[in-house]
DNA sequence: CTTTTATCTGAACGTATGTTCATATAGTAT
DNA sequence: ATACTATATGAACATACGTTCAGATAAAAG
C-alpha cells in the first residue's frame, strides 16, 4: 500500500458535502451547478468526480443521511413500551424539533427537493418518511383504543401534528426570541390540546 | 385599427400560464425550460415573449394571482366584527381549506418557489404572505384577551395553525378516502382544541 | 382586393450545463 | 532517492439554456 485511502479525501470529501448542501438548500438543487460547488470547496470541477458518481447522488446522500439520523434519532429517544401515550406524544415531539432545530439547511433539501430525485431514490426516501410517520401514527391509534386521546381519525391528526412541527423550520432562527427549550415547551402543550388528552402524564 | 387586440393572444395567453403552472408545479422552477413551456403550449418558443417579458414574470404572476386571490377570499369570508373568536378561527380554516384543495398547483409553486423570485418580487409576496397570517393571528390576540382560547404565545399558535393547514396540500387528493366537507369538519376540530377554545360556538 | 397589424416561426446569440479524461502534482512507502 | 498512487488540474465534449429578431403568416379593416 502506498498511502492511506483518502488522506486528502478525508477532508475534501466532507467539505464537498458541505458545500453542495449549503448551495442546494440556498437555491434548490437544479439551480446550483457542479462548478459552483466547486468553486465553494475551492477546486476544480472535475475534482468532484473523486467524491461522487454524479450530480444526483449528492443530492440523494444528503438527503438520505438526514433522513437516517432522524429515525436513528426517533429509536434511541422512543422508550419504553409500556409509557403512556401523552408521554410517547411530548417524546415524539422533544425529539422531532431537538432533531431539525439544528440542520436547517438539511431540513430544507428534505422538503423541497424530494421531485428532483430520480424514481428509485425518491421509492427509497419515501419509504423511510412513511416509517417516521408511522410512528407517530401507532402512538395515536394506540391513545384511541384506550380513551387517552380524543381524537376521530387517526391518520389525518397524525398528518396534523406533523405539519404543525415542519413548519417551525421555515422560521425558526436560534438567535430568535424564544429558546429551543421553550419553544419545545409550547409545541408539546399545543399537540396535547389538539389530541385532546385526557390528564397530565 | 386593424384587429382586435389579443383575438389569438386571448387564448394563447392563458394557455401559457397554465402550461407554466402545470410544469413548474411538477418540475420546479429552474428545472423547466421556456422551451418546454412552448411545447406544452404547442408553439415555438419565441411566441412565448409576446405574452411574458421573461420566465421570472412568469413565475411572479402565478404566484402573486394565487395570493391575491387567497386575501380576497378572506376578505368575502372573514364576516362581522362582533363574531366570536371561534367564529372567526373556524371561518378561517374553511376559508383556507376551500381556496387550497383545488389549488395543489398553484399552492405547491407558492410554498416552493419563493427563493426563485428576485428580491423585489419576494418582497412583494412576502408582504402578502404576513398580512394573511396576521388576519389569523388577529382573531387568536382578541380571544387571548377575552379568555375565549388558552394559548399561551398568539403567534406560534397562529404559525402552528398555518403549518397544520399548509400541510394539507401535501396530500389531500379530491378522489380520497375524506370529502371536503369532512376534511373541514375534522380540520376545525383540531383548530379548536389546539387553541383550548372554552365552549362551542 | 389591398393594406394593416397581431401573432408566430426559425434561426441565431453568447453563455452555461454535467460529465469525461489525459496529464500534472505531491504525499507515502520502499 | 525511487517508485507508486491518490488526488487535482484544465481542457474538451455534446447539449441545453434564456432571449432576441428579421421575416413569414394570416386574419381583420378599408
Amino acid at each position: 500500500m502506498a498511502r492511506t485511502t483518502g488522506s486528502h479525501s478525508q477532508k475534501t470529501g466532507p467539505r464537498v458535502k458541505q458545500a453542495a448542501q449549503s448551495l442546494f438548500a440556498q437555491y434548490g438543487y437544479a439551480a446550483v451547478s457542479m462548478r459552483q460547488i466547486a468553486a465553494e470547496v475551492g477546486v476544480q470541477v472535475g475534482a468532484l468526480y473523486n467524491y461522487t458518481p454524479d450530480k444526483q447522488s449528492l443530492l440523494f446522500t444528503l438527503m438520505q443521511e438526514h433522513m437516517s439520523g432522524l429515525l436513528a434519532a426517533w429509536k434511541i429517544q422512543q422508550g419504553p413500551e409500556n409509557r403512556t401515550a401523552l408521554q410517547g406524544l411530548l417524546a415524539f415531539v422533544d425529539c422531532h424539533l431537538r432533531y431539525h432545530l439544528p440542520r436547517s439547511e438539511a431540513v430544507f433539501i428534505a422538503y423541497m427537493e424530494l421531485r428532483n430525485l430520480t424514481a428509485d431514490n425518491f421509492d427509497h426516501l419515501e419509504k423511510m418518511r412513511k416509517s417516521y410517520e408511522d410512528a407517530l401514527e401507532a402512538i395515536i391509534k394506540k391513545a384511541m383504543q384506550t380513551g387517552e386521546f380524543e381524537v376521530a381519525d387517526s391518520k389525518i391528526v397524525t398528518l396534523a401534528i406533523i405539519g404543525m412541527l415542519k413548519e417551525v423550520s421555515t422560521w425558526y432562527r436560534p438567535d430568535g426570541r424564544l429558546t429551543e427549550e421553550a419553544l419545545i415547551e409550547r409545541y408539546q402543550t399545543m399537540a396535547r390540546q389538539l389530541v385532546g388528552a385526557r390528564a397530565y402524564p
